[in-house]
DNA sequence: TTAATAGTGTCTTTAAGACAATATGTT
DNA sequence: AACATATTGTCTTAAAGACACTATTAA
């Protein structure tokens, strides 16, 4: 920004100026990392792959990294990664460094979903989240063995939907829905979190009034089951919406198949491999390289084609 | 949330917690309040039409509520409605109490749509201000006539953009441009505040990162002219893609050349009303009442339905 | 040969854009 | 009648969805 002019006047102003004045907030940036990585399956052989289907493609499923708090509050709870902010930080500065901190990466999309400031939601007091969204390439990061005060996992991320009341009348509706999140943490079969959201949607004057409660926090701290919620799905209404976010999951060469696989673990539905390829065609190029030994027909290897990317 | 059920260490932990172990900011939240007024036509009758083309209907235009700071910093200059957040309130809260004061406007729909946290942006510290922009009936409020503390004015909003500069190789590129924000007070006629920001994409990693710079605020306080042209493009690409907030610039009851209009003075292009017409033909109801006596076809006047609204 | 995936062609449906044509008031 | 806007119909184009079909490898 231009250097500011300062008057005088406003010189000496500025110095008796105490911005103790007003009650401030902490701020925190929090992000929601997401990845794809291979669904476990319990009938494998050594290869990695079960014996009855050794062609089968391995199946990939969306996961959300997860982070044990080793202190109070919430401690042995589940919790995003973030951290507070510092001075001289924007808060999307603050979750790079985080991002960093906790996984190594450097160079990701962030995006900024929204923003957590509901009174009582931090028992420390007054606190304020600004939640991002990320996608990175899970092959990449292994995360932490893990440790008294710190572990990381992946789980993975179902969640449901369920109508549990609907009134509507002229002027004034409301509908009630709980969603289920389930996340399972891969490398430890017996844990798993069910957390349970209430959202409750408004008609008032032509407009949508959304406020949702976590009613079971299913072992996750603060009100991160909520942030969880709204960070899976505005992954997929962006995805829906076209951006390329995708990608980010993918390394630098991949097989068609292998992006449609990623797409379809985020969306939560599959597609037509002939429409999918048609919506696509313009991001990748081709490469001289194919795929061979998996038991088929060799696929041929694609990489972003940055002339789409960047316009 | 469901109450957090704390161990007997917990809350001995919580009472020696201490909050100001952080360093913290001052939160601030800041409106984008749009509407849409008549354009003033310099050679016009009593009747407010000018007499050539006195069978036209009036023309109407995007504008923007700015409000002159009666105080430092920057006094005198002009910037976006709001305030500074209090304990116990979300930043929303904040936002709507802030309108409400501001315009007497309670029920309008608040789009959260920016964090602006970069250090520097406020000469008094650390200010974050979360920004969300509104539309509202311009005809149900009237702007304050202003005092020597306070003066609220409608502006004419117009935005123009020019590449100043492409650096494009393989895997890097950059897109330099220039944006101007023209802002003209509809009620002062010699008040005009002409900002340039000057915004820098960069490819990285088949990433965009998009940086912005006031480069010459024209007047308008803090980072504002950065805001109010994020507001901007925020809003057409809302609408754009569908988002029924246009009618929150409508009375109860509107014709259809009105609301379209209303899309046009917002998206900045003129459409084709066969194809506007069938675009929100499920939005609206035809009602029993026709408008009479403007020197042309009378038209039906439509209103708002709620089921497409709400579902 | 067969299982499994890779890849192409084309028909249908839907939405958007362009534009011509008709309708109905006031002046 | 002329003007200005209101309203409808239809042709074209582009994108999305459905589905049938062909291709190529390893086992």
């Amino acid at each position: 920004m231009e250097a500011y002019q300062m008057s005088e006047e406003e010189r000496v102003w500025l110095e008796s100026y105490d911005i103790n004045r007003y009650d401030r907030p902490s701020v925190a940036s929090d992000m929601a990392v997401f990845s794809i990585l291979e669904t476990k399956s319990r009938s494998c052989s050594k290869a990695g792959r079960s014996r009855e289907n050794y062609r089968k493609d391995p199946e990939k499923g969306l996961r959300i990294l997860l982070i044990r708090r080793g202190s109070f509050p919430y401690r042995d709870c589940w919790a995003l990664p973030g951290g507070f902010g510092r001075v001289g930080e924007s808060t999307q500065e603050t979750a790079f460094r985080e991002l960093y901190e906790e996984t190594g990466v450097r160079d990701a999309y962030l995006e900024p979903f929204a923003i957590f400031s509901e009174a009582g939601r931090d028992p420390r007091g007054w606190i304020i989240s600004h939640a991002f969204l990320t996608l990175i390439d899970g092959e990449k990061y292994r995360v932490h063995e893990g440790s008294d005060a710190w572990e990381a996992r992946w789980f993975s991320v179902h969640v449901e939907k369920k109508e549990t009341g609907r009134t509507v009348e002229a002027q004034y509706g409301e509908i009630v829905s709980l969603y289920t999140v389930r996340l399972q943490c891969m490398e430890r079969d017996n844990l798993e979190l069910t957390a349970t959201v209430k959202e409750r949607k408004q008609f008032i004057a032509y407009h949508e009034k959304v406020t949702c409660e976590v009613v079971e926090s299913g072992g996750l701290a603060f009100d991160h089951a909520h942030i969880i919620l709204c960070a899976f799905l505005h992954l997929r209404s962006l995805v829906e919406s076209g951006k390329p976010m995708i990608f980010d999951l993918m390394p630098e060469v991949f097989t068609l198949s292998e992006l449609q696989k990623a797409y379809e673990a985020v969306l939560g539905r599959s597609l037509l491999s002939a429409n999918f390829r048609r919506k696509i065609a313009d991001w990748v190029m081709e490469t001289e390289s194919i795929v061979e030994g998996a038991g088929h027909r060799p696929a041929k290897l694609f990489r972003r084609n940055p002339d789409r990317f960047f316009r």
